[in-house]
DNA sequence: ATACTTTTTGAAAGCGCTTTCAGAAAACGT
DNA sequence: ACGTTTTCTGAAAGCGCTTTCAAAAAGTAT
């Protein structure tokens, strides 16, 4: 193994250059394929690179080609169930396309106002609203690559967005318990405010209640924020109110475990009495008793798909304005079904 | 709002000093607050900045500075249910420290061989062994900052690591499912070849047979590498074979789901007739039926604690050799143990 | 006032790479 | 062989910022 002089710096293209006694701009070349090299030049570049372990100044490269090859993952919190199946399509999808991934949280900036890194990132994935209007009209304005996800547009701004099928999966769910279970009285559990997507899934449910002609009642719709305890409450209160009903909708599959906590306490059957579905497909879903019917949503394919049209819009080509991946129905016993294979994954037989 | 020329190029400090009729140096120095400067200038700068919404080229600065301000997060998969909250310790940690996270995936490397990015980041936080030895060594070699997690140096390096007291966790588990419940036979599950935290918590295992003069059976370990059906596949294999066993420790919690499937369709009853505990505490393990006696590691902390060992080490403190972080023994059902609010999380009343 | 500190400041030299630009070399045509 | 076109190549000019360095300004002490 070559040992180097500890004393001496990391090595430059310069002494690359020297190395293998070609020019520095031809050193260049060979390590970004611009432009064609003799082959035993080439060759030579090869080995100095090799024997002097070089590699290239991330920040020389940037500064001097406006290009950083590096996309921004901005984003306000990492939590959720969801966020670990999105980060992995962002970063398979980062990684095929040949850029790193810089994330940027924007929650309670730190001490110094740390510049946003448009300047230091080639895009940005802009996930649900990380980031506020201000900053992204201006980077709109300057033309800055930038798609958002799981939120469309403020001010009709035009910006490409990739996001899920709330919609139709909710109303896909929602008529699956008004056509297969005959629920008419169903409770929906709004997340927090501001979600897009719960607005969407609300509005999923309320397509399905009227393909059904089943009237819209106020006093059914609740907050679960998509969260546990939140729901659990909320149900409470309803069965409180005396409010009747024969299913719930909790918005998602946190809020779907609170609301069959609250529904258990009673004495209350699931699903003999009361039907409960979610929205997401955690992996926990399958594990819950009774096995949580829900809707999967591919989050990972999301953010895969998400960089890829950053990655047209970097390179200067136009993007989808709005990409809605598809979400998919799974049935499975809250909502009254009955599963041959009890809590046993689908792949157990692989 | 002050629209800016639109073919004008981003502002510079250039831009800035002539604009706060100053010098370029004394824009950099009111920037990073370096050198005082007078008051009055101060003000001057900074109003310049503000209306030219100046935005440092963060290129330039890491070129000129040779600090990167951004530390590298290297692994090879983003997945389990282990990743996300480390991810966010990193980057909550990263975040205190004012440091930008790049996360850089080893696995089955581009197209380009695109080289790891040490002059890119000022410190690498290297998990499990997402980097060959050779890399390894030159970093340790060129006195790169580096803090590993979860995986101890290879070859008697003095890499810092940040870990979890697996042995300790794993033999509590075991020393509370003989003490308490008087199982005898225990099963362990072990993880996926070389998985570190894996041999530690056989380790672990073996420590608390030993205190108690109970004999190791090489029968009654299998390997469900951390993965849900193989644990299925190797617990069914152990009842095929005949080996009686009263309990399973599954190695981590995706193995405890398999096992308990696999023991639950021979009849068996848990925690009656063979008691089951994992390893983890991940979100599901509460849900479970019965609910999962595991043991949790700050997984959050120990990514947070990896970024302050690395940050002293960037700053050319000593950091700590080794960091252990407790675990913390979650008695549940599955063990034999009744829990008095089912399947109710603690944080319930809150 | 004068000499000597101390504090602020600007000029200018890089940081390591990409990218014109124009010249050199090679390839081609007749 | 000579003029042209096509390929390759090296010199040199930045990219936008930090950081000496030394001079200028301001403050202190004599």
């Amino acid at each position: 193994m070559l040992l180097m002089n500890p004393k001496s710096r990391p090595p430059t293209i310069a002494d690359v250059a020297r190395h293998a006694e070609v020019s520095i701009a031809t050193v260049s070349r060979v390590l970004n394929g611009t432009t064609p090299v003799q082959r035993e030049k080439t060759d030579r570049v090869r080995l100095a690179m090799d024997e002097l372990q070089f590699v290239p100044r991330h920040a020389a490269r940037v500064l001097a080609s406006k290009r950083t090859n590096t996309i921004g993952l901005v984003l306000s919190e990492i939590s959720g169930a969801f966020f670990p199946p999105m980060l992995k399509g962002i970063e398979a999808g980062a990684h095929e396309a040949g850029y790193d991934l810089l994330i940027h949280s924007t929650k309670k900036e730190g001490p110094s106002r740390r510049p946003l890194g448009e300047h230091n990132t080639d895009g940005l994935l802009i996930f649900t609203d990380s980031l506020d209007h201000r900053d992204l009209h201006r980077l709109h304005n300057m033309n800055f690559p930038i798609v958002l996800l799981h939120q469309t547009p403020p001010d009709s701004l035009n910006l490409p967005v990739v996001t899920v099928e709330n919609k139709d999966g909710a109303a896909m769910l929602v008529n699956h318990l008004i056509e297969v279970h005959g629920r008419h009285q169903i409770v929906f559990l709004r997340g927090p405010e501001g979600h897009e997507d719960s607005v969407w899934r609300e509005r999923g449910y309320c397509e399905a209640l009227e393909a059904h002609n089943i009237p819209f009642k106020p006093e059914l719709i609740a907050t679960g924020l998509f969260d546990e305890d939140e729901a659990f409450a909320s149900i409470q209160k309803i069965l409180l109110d005396g409010n009747p009903f024969d299913a719930v909708f909790a918005g998602d599959d946190d809020s779907a475990i609170g609301a069959m906590r609250a529904i258990k306490t009673t004495g209350r059957l699931i699903p003999g009495d009361v039907a409960v579905v979610g929205f997401d497909d955690v992996p926990f879903a399958r594990y819950l008793s009774p096995a949580l019917t829900t809707v999967r949503a591919p989050i990972e394919e999301v953010g895969r798909e998400a960089v890829r049209q950053l990655a047209r819009l970097m390179n200067g080509e136009q993007a989808q304005a709005l990409t809605l991946m598809r979400t998919e129905l799974v049935i499975r016993e809250s909502c009254g079904c009955t599963s041959l294979s009890t809590n046993v994954p689908e792949e157990m037989g692989r």
